[in-house]
DNA sequence: TAGTTTCGCTACCAAAAGTATCGATACCGA
DNA sequence: TCGGTATCGATACTTTTGGTAGCGAAACTA
């Protein structure tokens, strides 16, 4: 429950460890009742906490998704023999993390709400999506642009799908995504 | 202002035609101000009119905008000597009525929304998608799943630049999707 | 025990969707 | 010209929700 008590700790009650609990209230709330009534203080149920202690960790509902993405998302897988076996794979990861119960909902979410707010936009680009479009550029060795534009598509095509359907994209159609996307990127060919 | 008095018409006070002005009020702000900060009230004050006139017309804000957007977009023109000009021509007028001041905004808005209200969802699905997608499954003579899919490409792709640059995409990316989609759907190949 | 910080709790504010009411107005038919 | 009817604008209201303020209690250090 509490932190290490090892070195120059500072003096005060220790914060309570509970952001675990929150991200899982987070994402099972979102299951249960959707993006928009998962209130920030029917999670705070949820975790057994108040509400008032989750505006001290996180300073805004936004950055609260955005961290909770981050833990269920983790560091993308990017292994592979080639380059189309390492874009296959991520590619079928990510559309496995959004099909998870409350992730495809609560990325849904936060990517709405940042339509109409630009700071959230920023955490949003900043925390979630750079991490992710710097491994691939390293991994892949293409341009900004380029690898901007492969998320655009994967990314969006997906969430598309969970928006207008309510339903994560089955594999079938995650394998035509593979298919449509590789041939432009898995070689040398294709350019903006 | 008044509807043409030819047949039956119902008694009582005949409603002012104001749709028009409040389409072009509801994308002027929304443009300026973003989804979030466009409300109800702003919208009717940029029309001149009362916010209740606009509930008496549309049920809610959702609806609102998605009759909005069936004005802005319009049918879609599918023309095309070839199966492959037919589908770039359709994602490019897509792409620019995306494009267009207040317009992308507003779609990526209601999509937002629509994720955590399935009543939304509904009617974004059926009043706005099914059109489109009849007429692309009747141009091109492709079953529901493979047009769904399309759209889910190319719109979502949209979006997601939209969503997270705050800005339509440009016109190499524009040219870049059309590549990417069109060998997967313009001849016979491909299957889901 | 004194000092410090977080805890839960309650109360509160502001914004925005949507509803209810009411007098005024515009149209029809007689 | 005069009722009948339905819409108009205006105002006030309810409800929900994100976010803040203040307080006494609890947890930890020294």
């Amino acid at each position: 429950m509490t932190q290490a008590t090892t070195s120059g700790r500072p003096p005060g009650r220790p914060r309570s460890g509970v952001t675990d609990v929150v991200f899982a209230a987070t994402l099972s709330t979102v299951h249960e009742l959707g993006y928009a009534r998962a209130t920030v203080d029917r999670i705070a149920a949820a975790a057994g906490i108040a509400k008032t202690t989750i505006y001290r960790r996180w300073p805004s509902k936004g950055a609260l998704i955005v961290d909770c993405l981050l833990d269920a998302f983790g560091p993308v897988p990017l292994e592979g023999a080639s380059r189309a076996e390492l874009m296959s794979s991520a590619i079928r990861w990510i559309a496995a993390k959004i099909g998870e119960p409350g992730v495809g909902d609560a990325f849904a979410g936060v990517f709405s709400d940042a339509v109409s707010d630009p700071a959230l936009r920023e955490v949003l680009s900043a925390r979630l999506q750079d991490p992710y479009r710097l491994a691939l550029q390293d991994a892949l060795g293409e341009p900004e642009n380029r690898v901007l534009f492969f998320i655009d598509v994967v990314v969006g095509t997906l969430l598309h799908r969970m928006g207008m359907t309510g339903e994560p994209m089955d594999d079938a159609d995650v394998a035509a995504l593979v298919e449509m996307v590789l041939p432009r990127f898995a070689d040398g060919a294709g350019h903006t």
